[in-house]
DNA sequence: ATGGTAAATGTTTGCGCTATCATTGTACCC
DNA sequence: GGGTACAATGATAGCGCAAACATTTACCAT
């Protein structure tokens, strides 16, 4: 079979090949593409028997640079890991997705230097747009974001001065409402179990700590954190360590984020520790198990597939130059009292 | 300020602004950040600088275009909530980007027509490998894929006629594992409980089937599933209804996934029905909680990062030509017998 | 008929980069 | 001292596409 490297079957068709097949101008067939609208009905046709007889698939790489457009937003995420992250994505892919934006993920493994690279990277394929997460970036990584003159979205928490747009909630305020909503039904000894201790968990702690301060009763000696990433198996240990340095003196405890709360949660019935009555036990994030799992878990529940949606949609509209309604969005959060907390009415202990 | 339009400020920098500045040919530049070792250590300085002080960063659409090198690795799944898909990715992430390659991930949602359209896109941005998800893929898909002309790798299941590469494992036999380990704990009357009812959830019902009729114990009427998507919540909901269209009969159920199996967990701890003497469970995936909760759940365990690795490393090994040791790969499960379900030796009911 | 307008299609050019080949300089050999 | 070998750098061309501008045709109002 000679000329098979020349035809169809080898090298990959390019526009000039339908082109020729379709006996039109190379950019008749980037109309029917791009602007069907603009091509008559008749070609249109012909080129795109053109197109489907050749399997022929346009070169983005191509076509972004000729027309300065990629269709292409970069995410950076600090975890693939954290199941957190996944509701949140699939609102971006969903919102970008059915808006014919792709999306170039990253991991930055909750490391600022780390994210400097990652976001070099996704400039580097001329991203129309970013969202990143949180506030902590590098002044290196926040000057290239700058210099990028693209809609930006830091995502996941409030930031006093984003760099561009925001879209997140308050974890100082969740973290003192959780404390406050503890106080509320009758818990005097607060503890509080964190690891990771990313930037978001230690605003978590510093409202919790604040709130107990301001009634007088925070005791350092019943807060355990560790910087080690949250598994369930994590916290059982901190919540068998926390409960053998305080002496179970504690009414009730905080986790950072869920998996910590089930891990003690879960290792509280091996104790024959009674929840709540013995102690009660709050997580974050409300995943799915939270809800059902007996005693069910008091969590502080927070609209992570609305955020992504949020955070897609402000690109969306930054990049149509729509006028933004507002550059910071507050997602909000609702702390979800269930079984594993006292009532106000019933604060026995 | 005139002349902001063509300076530093505005425009995005490119290799021949570096190459003014640092007074050398573009191609030099080009050099500096492709081949270090090819530059004297005099010029890679003098051009590092330039590139420092401009906030250079490459256009990898022009490099793709003029090199035919994308350095991106496309992937396909299913769904980006079902976290089964978590820890794969994370493998697939850790071994392409320590090796330089970028990930272009797309969410199918389980149908093979979108998948087909998502396959398109990410062929689009000439991808030099692709890694996607089972074998039931359209037949344009495939021929798309085929057409491409780079490693491809369809993970997740065993499957008898590969496009190319293939890594993952068999849900028949592990279902059938299942059926044959809950015999032999004494279990007669085995129920199953399948949601969302893909391709390899249908394969682990026919391997669970198999291996009960083959011993004359298979009852269609103790098997329930739908084609919604598995959830804890739905999970409880199946088990009630299992539970009350068999009366309660049922010495073990299979669930197709450890969301279902918590679920049912839970439930039957509300409904009071004693785990395992009353009833056996038995999940699959093995979730972290699964291990944790009490009674801990007997699952199937999928080593599932390292299936990502694998698939990843397989690319890696097909793009350096080198000789691929296997283009599949088994990569294998393990059935964990936890409290949920009876032991051997003491299968008391 | 004449000019004017708009729709449909084509020609040219350049996006930013790297492969390829060409050139220059430098060390070294017999 | 003339040749060989190789390292360092540069000049040129072209990757595949779409923006910008040009041309053709059809149709309408005057």
């Amino acid at each position: 079979m000679t000329g098979r490297n020349r035809n169809t079957s080898s090298r990959r068709a390019t526009l000039a090949d339908v082109a020729q097949v379709a006996n039109v101008s190379a950019i008749t067939v980037s109309r029917v593409i791009n602007h069907p609208d603009k091509v008559s009905g008749e070609l249109r046709q012909r080129v795109q028997e053109a197109i489907d007889m050749l399997g022929y698939i346009p070169n983005q790489s191509a076509s972004s640079l000729a027309s300065a457009r990629s269709r292409v937003i970069g995410v950076s995420i600090p975890s693939l890991s954290n199941i957190v992250f996944n509701d949140v994505l699939r609102g971006i892919y969903d919102v970008a997705g059915a808006n014919g934006y792709k999306v170039l993920l990253v991991d930055t493994h909750y490391s600022p230097m780390e994210e400097e690279k990652m976001v070099r990277t996704l400039l580097s394929q001329s991203p129309e747009a970013m969202i990143i997460t949180g506030g902590d970036q590098t002044r290196a990584c926040e000057r290239m974001l700058l210099k990028a003159n693209i809609p930006v979205v830091q995502m996941m928490e409030i930031l006093d001065s984003p760099l561009d747009m925001n879209v997140g909630f308050s974890h100082y305020r969740a973290g003192r409402d959780v404390a406050l909503k503890l106080l509320e039904t009758g818990c005097e000894r607060l503890g509080f179990i964190g690891a990771r201790m990313d930037t978001r968990v230690q605003q978590r702690l510093a409202g919790f700590t604040e709130a107990l301060q301001s009634s007088g009763k925070f005791d350092p000696g019943c807060v355990i954190t560790t910087p080690e990433p949250s598994s369930i198996a994590l916290g059982g240990e901190m919540f068998r360590s926390l409960i053998s340095t305080t002496g179970g003196a504690l009414d009730a405890i905080f986790c950072c984020n869920d998996d910590l709360a089930l891990g003690a949660l879960f290792e509280s019935q091996r104790m024959n520790i009674k929840i709540p009555s013995d102690l009660a036990l709050c997580g974050f994030n409300d995943f799915e198990t939270s809800a059902y799992v007996n005693p069910s878990l008091t969590s502080v529940h927070v609209p992570r597939y609305e955020m992504g949606v949020t955070a897609a949609r402000m690109i969306l509209d930054a990049l149509d130059n729509k006028p933004a309604l507002e550059k910071k969005v507050d997602i909000g959060y609702e702390v979800r009292m269930r079984q594993s907390t006292r009532t106000a009415q019933d604060p026995a202990k």
